[in-house]
Formats: structure tokens, C-alpha cells, sequence
DNA sequence: GTATGATTCAAACAACCGTTTGAAACGAGC
DNA sequence: GCTCGTTTCAAACGGTTGTTTGAATCATAC
């Protein structure tokens, strides 16, 4: 085995990923059969257990194969903003930039299947699948302890579980977005622009920065008097 | 069977339904199966294709069942605040609390139900199975397009097209926030005060009015130099 | 060419899926 | 008592699920 070959397996392990993570997407994991999956990928049924071992390892690895580079991506963006801030405590929008920002960089790719993958990220944010559950809290073990230490020396004056819950709200926000549902068929008109890639981003930031930063509820009633010019 | 044990074991069409709201909420639909659901009522596998026919339509039975009745409840809200507003414009917070005020008190109450369904509805905004979107896109007929009306004569300088991404995005974080996965645990060591149902409210509210109002994308820097008072 | 290990293939495996069946049990009206 | 329509029951239905098997095929090294 040289190094040549570790590219050995010509491409039916990506074949069998690139289609499982699009069937995933549409279909969601029980739905998607194997023989959907090898059927779509073009190659025998039984190379999923041969290469991956099992239906609950693919999924495994369909999940590994972007979500460690991307987590990799929020955390390398939140050390640039902290090594410029030389100590000083971060700007919310820069942590939000870091966190999120990757993210819709990442869903609006079209071409590499980041934009694919976003999709069923966002989908499964919600799948409590027990297994799926358990490795997502893995993946983002040393993820969410920097942010939230960051928001904490970001916004001093407000109490932390406040901060959370927020995040928290935020994460929702982002992940029905980008899993691009629209039960409601809201924007379903509008939604048609994938030509311009960077829209949600440009108009999902704001949001989460205004709900990050609204008053909280006990001095809505004191904040009311000083609303100053906002979109609404 | 007097009428009292008529009461002790309860209908079987309603058992069934309390048991698939539940089962649906932790498995999701296509991992419950016929036999957990009857097995989990007490009642004999036959009986769903009996009383409902299939379990395609037991899924949108479950939804019926309180669907219907909240969707009312918003349209009432909607209608008191219009009344009360006598032709005028109404305030952005009262079109939200309209639409997501009643969805969280449903959501609150842990007596009846409506916390297990809501849950499952918030899940469900993300699960794509062709039959039940087109289910929920007519349920939710009557109600997208008043909401609609109410919110773009409430802001008429914001562009029709970024009221409805935003209210996309609000229920984003409501469903979210609703089906209580949590899956990066973020607020998992507060999530314990079920003692209190309106905490949701009392946090999400402020959120999602705080993104609503948002200064545009063009206006994020113009906004900026007249920063008040915020949680921020 | 031949030997060796990795990969592919068609076929079969047991287990489970949603649904159907026909008989048994039930309750109300006469 | 009996009848009749409704509901429940155990058993089976055909089809699909993820997985396994053992032989066939491939690529490489001697």
C-alpha cells in the first residue's frame, strides 16, 4: 500500500457518500434505502457493508467527511478575529460571523456539495435519531465551548443562559433556513435566486444580530422609549 | 360495560392517536412502526387500518386533530387585534404574538398534549415527506396569507420580500427552539425548569421581535453610528 | 504466467414492514 | 331469546429491509 494508493478504491466509496448524502437530504435516513443509495452511486449493493460497514456508519461518515473541516473553519475564523482583538473582547458580530458565517459560506456552495450537505445538517438538527444525536454532540464538543466563552466576554451585561438560550434561537433560524423546507412555502417565489449564492447570507445576518441584541424582556418596556431608526 | 369502564379504557381511535403523537415526536414516522404504536395503546395491530385506514392517514389524523383548532386560535388573535386597532395598521409584536404567541401557549401546556404535538409539529417543519408538506402547505392556507397582509401593512418601508425571509426565519427559531432537541446542547442544563411553561415565550418573543425589526443589510452601518440601549 | 490480496458481483438470508383476512366478541334494538 | 352492525382479535399475506455469503473479477508483484 503506497501512498499513491491510498487512493486506491477509485471513487465508489465517494460515489456511495456523494449519493447517500443526497438521497439523505431528500428522502431523510430511513427512507433511503441501500439499494436506493447503490442504486443512484451506480455500484453493487453490497459495497456500503463492504466499505463502510454498516447503514448507521455511512451515515457516520457522510457527516464526518465535512462536518470536522467545517467546525475546523469556525474555530480557525474565531482565532483570527481574537488574535486581531489582541485580548479585547470580541465583537457579537464577529462571533456570530465566525460561527454562522462558515456555515452559509459553506451552504452556498453548489459545486463541491457543501450546499447539499448544509441542507441535511440542518435537517438533522432536528432528527433526534438517538446515534446521530450522540455523534453530533461529539463533533461539536470542542466547538461550542469557545463560542460560548466568547459571547460571555462579548456581552458581560447579559446573563448567560440568556446568551444560550439566543445562540440557541439563532442555531434554530439558521438550520430551517438552510434546510430550505419552507413548509409555509414563504418564500417560495423567492427563492429561486441560487444564481446569487451569498443571498441568504446577506439577509440571514442581520436577523440573528438583531435577535442576538434585542432587549431582553424586562427592559423591553424601557427600551421602547429610546426606539431608534430600525427597519421597522 | 357500564359507562364508567367505557371512560376506563378510553377510545381506541384516541389512544391510538395519543400514542402515534408521541411515538412520532421520538422516532420520527417512517421508525414508528404499526406495531409500537398499537403495542404502546394497548390495542390490536389491525385496529389503525380499522379506524383510520392507513397509516398515512393516522399521520395526518394526528395533525388534524389540533392543527385545525390552532390555526383557528391564530386567526382569532389576529381578528381581535385588528378589531381593536379599528382600520389602522397593526404593531409588529402584536402580529407576532398572534402567529407564534398562540403556538407557544399550545406548546406550554404539558396537560393535554399540545406540548408533546408541538414538538412534533416544530420537527415535522423540517421533514420534507412529500404527502405530509403538501398536508401542511393546505392547512396552513388560510392563515399564511393574512399573516401575510397584516405584516406588510405594518412595515410598509420594509420590502415585502425581507418581511417574509424574516418571518421565515422567526419560525425557523420557533420550531426549533419547540422540538427541543437541542442538538449541541447549549441550553441543555437549563431546559430542567418545565416548571414553568412560559419561559419559552418569555425569551423567544424578544428574539424574534429583535430580528423582525432588524436594520436592513444597506442599513447595518447607518444604523450602527446611532447604537442605543440593547442588550448588546 | 502465476500467486495474492483487494474489490465487485448476483443471490440468498432472516427479520421486519404495512396491510388484509375471516372468525370471534361485543352492544343496542326488538 | 335472537338479530345486526360495529369493533376486536390472532394469524397470515406479499413485499422490503439491512446484512451476509461465496464465487468471480480485478490490479499488482514476483
Amino acid at each position: 500500500m503506497s501512498l499513491i494508493e491510498a487512493k486506491q478504491s477509485p471513487d465508489t466509496r465517494e460515489r456511495i457518500l456523494d449519493a447517500a448524502e443526497a438521497l439523505f437530504v431528500e428522502h431523510g435516513f430511513e427512507a433511503t434505502t441501500m439499494r436506493l443509495i447503490t442504486g443512484c452511486a451506480g455500484v453493487n449493493l453490497a459495497s456500503i457493508n463492504y466499505h463502510f460497514g454498516s447503514k448507521e456508519a455511512l451515515i457516520q461518515d457522510v457527516f464526518r467527511r465535512r462536518l470536522t473541516w467545517l467546525n475546523e473553519e469556525r474555530l480557525n475564523a474565531l482565532d483570527r478575529f481574537e488574535k486581531e482583538a489582541k485580548g479585547a473582547p470580541l465583537k457579537p458580530h464577529q462571533i456570530v460571523e465566525a460561527f454562522f458565517g462558515v456555515s452559509l459560506r459553506m451552504a452556498a456552495d453548489t459545486e463541491h456539495g457543501g450546499h447539499t450537505f448544509m441542507r441535511l445538517l440542518g435537517r438533522t438538527y432536528t432528527e433526534p435519531t438517538a446515534f446521530v444525536r450522540q455523534f453530533l454532540a461529539d463533533e461539536y464538543a470542542a466547538v461550542v465551548p469557545r463560542f460560548k466563552q466568547a459571547l460571555f466576554r462579548s456581552l458581560p451585561d447579559v446573563p448567560p443562559e440568556e446568551i444560550l438560550w439566543r445562540f440557541h434561537f439563532m442555531l434554530g433560524a439558521m438550520s430551517y433556513a438552510i434546510a430550505g423546507t419552507d413548509a409555509l412555502q414563504l418564500v417560495a417565489e423567492y427563492e429561486m435566486d441560487e444564481k446569487d449564492p451569498g443571498a441568504l447570507a446577506r439577509r440571514l445576518m442581520p436577523f440573528l444580530l438583531g435577535g442576538l441584541r434585542a432587549p431582553l424582556a424586562g427592559q423591553a418596556a424601557k427600551a421602547k422609549e429610546k426606539g431608534s431608526r430600525r427597519a421597522a
